[in-house]
DNA sequence: CAAGCTACCTTGTAACGCAAGGTAGCTTGC
DNA sequence: GCAAGCTACCTTGCGTTACAAGGTAGCTTG
């Protein structure tokens, strides 16, 4: 299918976005995040991830804490730092412009 | 702003994606894509464009002809092949998805 | 104390957008 | 009839990113 490249694209966009988002209001780590991920139908290995979150941590977006399991090694829980928060915001309206955007061309088409 | 990087990741998953749309009901030619795009808040340079157009039309989802100008040099007007209709549909689902996809993480946020 | 699981991280590759620079057709002014 | 300038198309080099594959180390279990 070559739908395909051009499809993984757009998800690709917008994984930063989703991530930003999941961590808005929970604190979670790594796999959580790929678990949550996976449930909407975006899907991503942790060899995206990891490099992907320090990126975002040595740019004051997300903190993390290390917090012991009851079964194996500790884990990284992420949250926002409140930059992070102004940064969520002005995603989420980039998000709704690029929308308008989209829905604009898609029915522009239409008409003419 | 730091959310700068990441709008132009979003914007740029969709460009292909938004050229697509915009062809599929017109022949037009490189100018005129970047006005339409522009018009809707999609900034985009020829030397991003150029490249995309050959590539879409090496995978056979375009196909243009060349008509002269009366003022200047002749045009290469783009249009979609068939199999660019086919990819266009695929296209569309997958972008609906994905709007799905997001608005479940968005909204799932605020309830938990 | 060894085997295995879990979690975190790094390296190498390929794709892409973009800025900058380049070529060539066509018109306009002299 | 030719020089200057505009328009359109194309290429090169750079930086960024997702991803696959491979690596390290803590912790549990037999």
């Amino acid at each position: 299918m070559k739908a395909q490249n051009t499809i993984s694209q757009m998800r690709r966009g917008i994984l930063e976005f989703c991530i930003i988002s999941l961590l808005a209001d929970n604190e979670i780590y790594t796999a959580q995040l790929i678990d949550r991920l996976k449930a909407a139908n975006l899907l991503v290995t942790d060899g995206t991830l990891y490099p992907l979150l320090n990126r975002l941590q040595k740019a004051d977006i997300l903190q993390y804490r290390f917090v012991e399991s009851e079964s194996g090694p500790p884990r990284k829980y992420y949250s926002l730092t409140d930059e992070g928060h102004e940064v969520l915001k002005d995603l989420d309206g980039a998000w709704q412009d690029i929308n308008g955007s989209v829905e604009m061309i898609r029915r522009g088409n239409d008409s003419e």
